[in-house]
DNA sequence: TTGATTTAGGCAAACGTTTGCCTAACTTGT
DNA sequence: ACAAGTTAGGCAAACGTTTGCCTAAATCAA
């Protein structure tokens, strides 16, 4: 027979007690499944109350006493980056499969916000963070300096050290340059942004070392970069440093260290009247699913967003156990 | 693999007052600003400690004795749509400046997740709910009889009633014809998704409406539709239905209820060698920020995004101060 | 002067969990 | 039969806040 009860409260580990008339401590002890300290019977007795009262675990209660929350915060810079959004997504997918909640914020790239978010975290006892993307700041390295589980993805720890997962930047340039290469594209150059951040930097570094390597003479390694936290704005004032520079010619080959740069380059050269990808060979990296739709021109190196999120889950968790984890570097390919 | 150090706890109401030589309470009344309780040099003395210990309230506590944390969750069925996204962002930031953290959870359009995630939330003291493109489910039903706090953004409660953030959709469905017969089309098609929402299928309803009020009459408005989850493959997939159904010869214009469709059908297009604009004037609904970059053909109904988030704020600060504010119709426009 | 009111701030009880410690009642070993 | 060990489970103290209630002292009214 069911109680109608007075409250709209949801049922306490003192509801179930009462119920099943034990103390709060074995109830506690059993939904936690610490089996050595209960009778048989006394469990058996407890299910069934946990069962018809629909206890459900309060987890404030839970965060205050043990002093830790099973949330953990997501800081990315913009999640407008359908690739940030990729990287969101499949963390907040691994996470609530490890049994977390992810809160996400959005620090627009800036150090400010960034601080404010990391504060504003702690006092929810967050249990750690991953940082995409971060940027320096004091917070942060107050955060660390703490010991707090910290994981950085896409772009490394502006302090050096720390948790990482990402993939291999020079790499992927490398890659590029092998592309344009094997097609006999001997003009080349690369756009990206002014504000260096340590993976489009590799990006270009690799590229740009792949070539020489190759015997491509660095003078004819055209570069280019624009200031601006939109990367598609980035692309588009880039490309006309990269053309203007070059007294109105485009490279017969372009590596755009985003896809959304590649983006704002299409979009010059489509004023300019450069036929893309005839005229110019342009590749970027992210391989946004929407290129096979509306962006067929566009060649890029695939990252495996989506699996970042299982491996970020992975360094939280051996932070947790009191590792320092290697950094993970997930594969990418350019499909020929 | 290093050992990580155990950091010092942060300072709580004790170790403020403490510092101070008052009591908790005091210390409390004051950084909760209740002035009338303690003198001027007291609060002086407090602030004073405050800021010299850094102290934070502790979210953790305060939502156990409040009953209530600062957390709103939101479930939005796929943070690959760049809309989602938009919204996800938009509100992030709007509930952040009013003082909450935005928990974010994928449902993938799922009953059972959203079930999950709602009854996971529950016991998080969650304040309040922001359901994008909700579906009917049981954990949905409970929590609106249990009357908790819930906005509905773009698609309406499945069991009606409810606070809800959108846009007029029929207005924008009419909007697009207007736009077209503006230009002479009268040769005319809809796609849709076959699972359609309440939203995609005002779009639909306005837009038939709307044309055969103006005189068209209905044979010459095609429609045809798709079943699956990426708006990008139904796009396609209805394209060629609708295609096909006309014995392959395309519209003159096309109505795609959402941008990702238009990509789609863009791709079947491109395939098929037809001229987008200039055979089939493509409308679309979102006005995705990439298009003027890559997708410049396509002619997008606008939607205000970036103001859901305040937008959703206001509603819920309606629901917890008990009132049942008004659904609340954002202005869309088609820049012509 | 006295009684009434205000001011300033402390006490302690929640909120829901977890866990070290304690204690009865058994079970063994000898 | 008695000491030693095991089992089953209760007590109560945290964790950090908030807030109703209480009490001194100070102020005020008459």
């Amino acid at each position: 027979m069911t109680k109608r009860l007075a409250s709209p409260r949801a049922a306490s580990l003192a509801t179930v007690a009462r119920e099943a008339g034990v103390s709060v401590a074995t109830v506690s002890r059993i939904v936690n499944g610490k089996t050595g300290r209960a009778s048989v019977q006394t469990i058996a007795r407890v299910n069934a109350a946990v069962v018809e009262l629909g206890y459900q675990p309060n987890h404030v209660g839970r965060a205050l006493r043990r002093r830790e929350s099973r949330v953990v915060a997501m800081l990315a810079p913009n999640l407008d980056n359908p690739a940030m959004a990729a990287i969101a997504v499949s963390t907040e997918a691994a996470l609530r499969a490890a049994g977390y909640v992810m809160i996400l914020c959005d620090t627009h790239d800036r150090a400010d916000l960034q601080d404010e978010y990391l504060r504003a975290m702690r006092s929810q006892f967050v249990q750690g963070y991953v940082l995409v993307s971060a940027v320096k700041s004091a917070a942060l390295s107050d955060a660390l300096a703490r010991g707090e589980a910290i994981v950085f993805v896409s772009r490394r720890n502006p302090d050096g050290g720390g948790a990482y997962v990402g993939i291999d930047n020079r790499g992927a340039g490398a890659d590029a340059a092998d592309h344009l290469l094997a097609r006999g594209i001997e003009d080349l150059a690369v756009i990206y942004p002014a504000q260096g951040s340590s993976s489009t930097a590799e990006r270009v570094d690799g590229f740009i070392e792949r070539l020489v390597a190759r015997g491509v003479p660095t003078e004819r390694i055209a570069q280019a970069s624009a200031p601006g936290l939109s990367h598609l704005q980035v692309g588009y004032d880039a490309a006309r440093a990269l053309v203007d520079g070059a007294g109105g010619t485009w490279p017969r080959g372009l590596l755009c260290v985003s896809d959304l740069m590649a983006y704002g380059a299409y979009r010059l050269a489509t004023e300019q009247g450069v036929a893309i990808p005839s005229e110019c060979l342009v590749v970027g990296i992210d391989a946004n699913p929407l290129n096979a739709w509306i962006a067929p021109w566009l060649t890029s190196v695939h990252i495996p967003y989506r699996d970042f999120g299982a491996k970020v889950v992975e360094q939280l968790s051996s932070l947790w156990s009191g590792t320092v984890p290697d950094d993970c570097l997930l594969p990418h390919s350019l499909d020929s």
